[in-house]
DNA sequence: CGCTATTTCCAAAACGTTTTGGTAAAATGT
DNA sequence: ACATTTTACCAAAACGTTTTGGAAATAGCG
């Protein structure tokens, strides 16, 4: 149906190796023929067909994001991988980029009845996609084993104990052991964490500032003022809540990421307490709501975005250099997150 | 490099086609054979090339999502594609409903330096894709003119007039118009507007319904009561600005969506107003942050997500149609918004 | 046993490109 | 005028499947 070369070819009394080489560019075509070539292929509304022509250059120019979501973070009728402003940051970014790399991008969506491993594994399988960029590494995560095994390139956002894989990661250990020491400065001495998922690298990571923070400010480490969310804004809010239950309720809560955060401080506005006087909050993150919310939220912020496009770019050069045969350093970076002090800080304890 | 069917069937003395035929469950291949294909199969971890594949059966098994940003909504370093929830929400619905289907979504995202158009064309004339799902229609489209001309299945969210392709739409004039009556029943007479950019199907829409309601209300039509937005948290904060300095400021505004309500009640914060008691604010779409804003927002909800998956559906079917040779009966539906009425909108005036 | 029906398999074509390894013709050099 | 290079083109192979149209072998039947 649709017009292909072979058309072109015939219309013009060409061969269609002619034809395929003029619109390429390729010097040993006379420069009228490819013109001619050009306009009966613009007349003919001819564009090459992107599956033939990924077929015989085997490859795909498409790269994949699998995203990993804890599992409460699904429900049953919505996926909910987009509901985080941060990972949409990042998706947008990629997706820009790889635009860009003239690469397409396919995020895994995990949906209800269909699991993301599945999706995951036929597309490496069916060799849909070059190269892979995975987040939110678990402590052994079976990407990383699977990706190495299969021999597909990939880029990481964060990174694990030696890793041998090219990374960017945002350093959270350092970010909140600066939040907890600013805290401390302004008098808080009761401070609260609320964490996410358990085997989540970046759990371990923030959390582990979040201690030095209290040792280097000279605090002791209280295991009542943990909780746990799920990187969600309800998980947030029923994880404050809890904390704001004790007898001894803490005078300030990091979480783990902003949108915890900003289901905290609606906990902590029902429980009738003003953020930035009464209590103080604090995120991870930087997503531009942070900005917006009642009082504005004080966050450690990633500039996912810019993440997300360098990573792309890594991929693509890792990816072109896999097909020359050359062997690739990988760049691994780390990143200081920017400390962003805003209202729900405010106010010393 | 990677294990072909050929290696399948060279490894189990068969030919490709009885490995082909195996692996797909037709029955003219004996039960034990089968087996022993599926064994080799998994072992040598084979998977057909998703790519051979689809040249062969000429499908691309992947639908496209076009989605229209108004210029000013773009800007140099960050694609404000993925910003607004409501749109984020409907692509988790293209997605979630294409995997069910076995159906790839890409979404044209408009780089900067790279036109929206140009991508989408390129998509459309290299069979890249088998259907495309359109939103925020314009007046005169040209993606519906180029779609049509293409023969490419395509479904739209929202409609123009006299269409004849199917569609699924939220009547914004029908909920406008009850939105205006339920303002003006509490007791305001000054109601604002903030709309969208001009040329914009929806804008069109929801201003009428605004005019409808006002009349049915017997409330005078007043030009200065209205301002233009980008649909962004921005856009609404200085349009919402601008309603405010006038010495006869409105009692109430009604926003084209929630982004442009949320940064119109910063605004009203910000002139030192109480949103809910000094000011009524009401939004359309019915985003997730619009139930954790401070205070929480009037809004007509829109199942952006359901309306998502059952263009998927629709779009589904119409290209197996297409394929059968068989016509395609355009399904058109319209569906009702539903009021959310929140603190924004308390206290009369 | 001879005939037809069924079962199980396969060779070859096709999908639409790009790339390889050429060949004639024209231009250039001696 | 002849050898050599350059220019402009092309036939055929390959990419990895699925599908078409059989063909042997086996089973069923009178």
């Amino acid at each position: 149906m649709a017009v292909t070369i072979r058309d072109v070819a015939k219309r013009l009394n060409l061969s269609i190796t002619t034809v395929s080489r003029a619109l390429d560019g390729y010097d040993d075509v006379a420069e009228d023929t490819r013109e001619r070539v050009r306009n009966a292929a613009a007349q003919m509304g001819y564009a090459p067909s992107h599956m033939a022509r990924q077929m015989r250059r085997q490859r795909a120019d498409t790269i994949g994001f699998a995203i990993s979501l804890p599992p409460t973070a699904r429900d049953n009728t919505n996926n909910r991988a987009f509901a985080d402003p941060f990972v949409l940051e990042f998706i947008a970014g990629l997706g820009d980029e790889a635009t860009q790399c003239h690469l397409d991008l396919i995020v895994s969506t995990a949906t209800p009845g269909m699991e993301e491993e599945t999706l995951f594994r036929r597309w490496v399988q069916g060799r849909r996609l070059d190269g892979v960029v995975v987040n939110r590494l678990r402590k052994d995560d079976w990407r990383v084993a699977y990706l190495t095994q299969n021999r597909v390139p990939f880029v990481a956002s964060g990174h694990l104990q030696g890793a041998t894989f090219p990374f960017i990661e945002v350093d959270g250990k350092s970010g909140f052991k600066r939040m907890v020491q600013y805290l401390a400065g302004k008098g808080h001495a009761r401070i609260g964490y609320i964490g996410g998922p358990d085997g989540l690298r970046l759990q371990d990571d923030r959390l582990a500032g979040y201690r030095a923070g209290l040792r280097a400010a000279g605090l002791s480490f209280n295991k009542a003022f943990l909780a746990q969310g799920d990187m969600t804004r309800n998980g947030g809010y029923a994880a404050a809540l809890q904390l704001l239950a004790l007898p001894q309720r803490p005078s300030a809560i990091l979480c783990v990421n902003d949108m915890t955060a900003i289901g905290a401080m609606r906990a902590a506005r029902e429980r009738g307490l003003v953020v930035g006087r009464d209590i103080a909050i604090a995120g991870f993150d930087g997503i531009a709501d942070a900005e917006h919310t009642e009082p504005p939220l004080t966050t450690l912020n990633q500039p996912a975005y810019d993440i997300a496009r360098a990573l792309v770019q890594m991929l693509a050069q890792m990816i072109e250099d896999g097909r020359r045969g050359q062997s690739h350093v990988p760049k691994q970076v780390l990143l200081q997150p920017e400390l962003i002090l805003r209202q729900s800080t405010e106010g010393g304890n």
